[in-house]
DNA sequence: AAAAGACTTTGCGTAAGATCAAACTTCCGA
DNA sequence: TCGGAAGTTTGATCTTACGCAAAGTCTTTT
């Protein structure tokens, strides 16, 4: 539950950069930490938000689940942001649910500490809208593409999201640092798994991508902006 | 420029609901007040935020133009929100471009405003990041539709969004309060304006709907919404 | 080591909707 | 009041990507 948090390696995020040493550690000092596996449930949408989160390592996979079962993945959170921030958003509920994409650290507090953060610490209020404005604009971002793109294009631009937030530099090319099915990149994307299989082996045929089960490598990040589109 | 304004009929509005007379008097003195034309840009994307908005009459369109020149509308707002609040999105700039869909009214304040009101009126704070809240839902919902539903339901779910926000009753059903093309609604719903003149004609046939140049009327709601999809 | 489960691949037919094209209607300004 | 601009309708054709089906791999369990 609790664990030894060493600030000085917290200190860097971006969330912290506008506050003193001593008011991160008083933040710090009131929070609970805990590890999940992949794909273990944080919280559910619609739950009342009890909690609000950091992620410290893995990535999650915030995910909207339709009247008749269909997923949707809505964002994916990388390691150093906040999530489960209802307050900001002037709700007492989760809208959205979290589900760890691969196994996770995070650290929590009471909602109930949130207005206290804000009023108090300006720093972190400013950075906390920041967070949220980078996520309305992720949002309004996939709606202009699933508007005005094709499947092709759209899942281009995924992988390359997903690259530039969480990938992993190999020899081979980036590498997505989660574990991701098609099934995954098709509820992003607004396809079927079919289609972004067939994708992908036209892709790994022109050397483009290089994936297997679980595991996507990007081999040529600039040809798949060229194939995203202007 | 400035303009008599009584605050008796502002009071009611959900943005001023936790605040006091003098807090809202406050406010107000402190704002200019424009009308404007149907299809005048008030912002454009990417301008550096000088001025947040309040909506007193009429519409706005919330719009994104894709580098090829193809406009997306993400967002309506109806009459008694805030709009152009980039600082609430920890943003210095429109993330987006504001048109007037009818004959408006609004009020306007230097974003150099912005800070002290939040901080001085924690109501005003409270209900700007309901509405923040309220909007990035939207946007969810939108994402989760364009990924799993047919540009019927599409269709029929935006014009019961707009219904619902600024329908105006008469005797033939509920007529969308401002003008409004075929085009405007494919813009919404990510088609052609063909498909929806297709679908409105059918509609029509069917006693659904009632349109006119620029104008639409719900005659059934229930049935759209039936048609709209669980 | 076999069996079951999870993920992926590929082929084929089809349907939803885009695109192209052309005519028609309504509105507005000269 | 005439002419053009803006918006709408409808038809014909074509493409994308979905749905269905079946088989193929890899992984985990027993």
């Amino acid at each position: 539950m609790s664990l030894k948090l060493d600030e000085s390696l917290l200190a860097p995020l971006p969330l912290f950069s506008l506050l003193e040493r001593g008011q991160i550690r008083a933040i710090l000092d009131q929070a609970v930490s805990r590890r999940a596996d992949a794909e273990t449930v944080v919280f559910g949408e619609g739950e009342t938000a009890e909690r609000f989160y950091l992620l410290l390592d893995g990535t999650i996979r915030v995910v909207k689940v339709t009247p008749d079962g269909e997923q949707v993945t809505s964002l994916h959170i990388p390691a150093g942001e906040l999530f489960g921030i209802a307050p900001a958003l002037g709700r007492d509920t989760y809208p959205a649910t979290a589900v760890t994409a691969s196994e996770s650290l995070f650290l929590s507090w009471p909602i109930s500490l949130w207005h206290g953060f804000i009023a108090d610490y300006p720093g972190f209020a400013t950075q906390t809208y920041k967070t949220v404005g980078a996520r309305v604009n992720e949002m309004n971002n996939r709606i202009v593409e699933m508007s005005t793109q094709h499947v092709e294009q759209r899942i281009a631009r995924a992988l390359l999201r997903l690259v530039n937030q969480s990938g992993r530099r190999t020899d081979a090319g980036i590498e997505i640092s989660f574990p991701i099915t098609r099934q995954d990149v098709s509820e992003m994307t607004g396809t079927t798994l079919h289609t972004v299989s067939r994708l992908l082996s036209a892709w790994e045929k022109d050397g483009l991508v290089n994936s297997k089960r679980k595991k996507i490598v990007v081999c040529d990040p600039h040809r798949l902006v060229v194939l995203g589109g202007t």
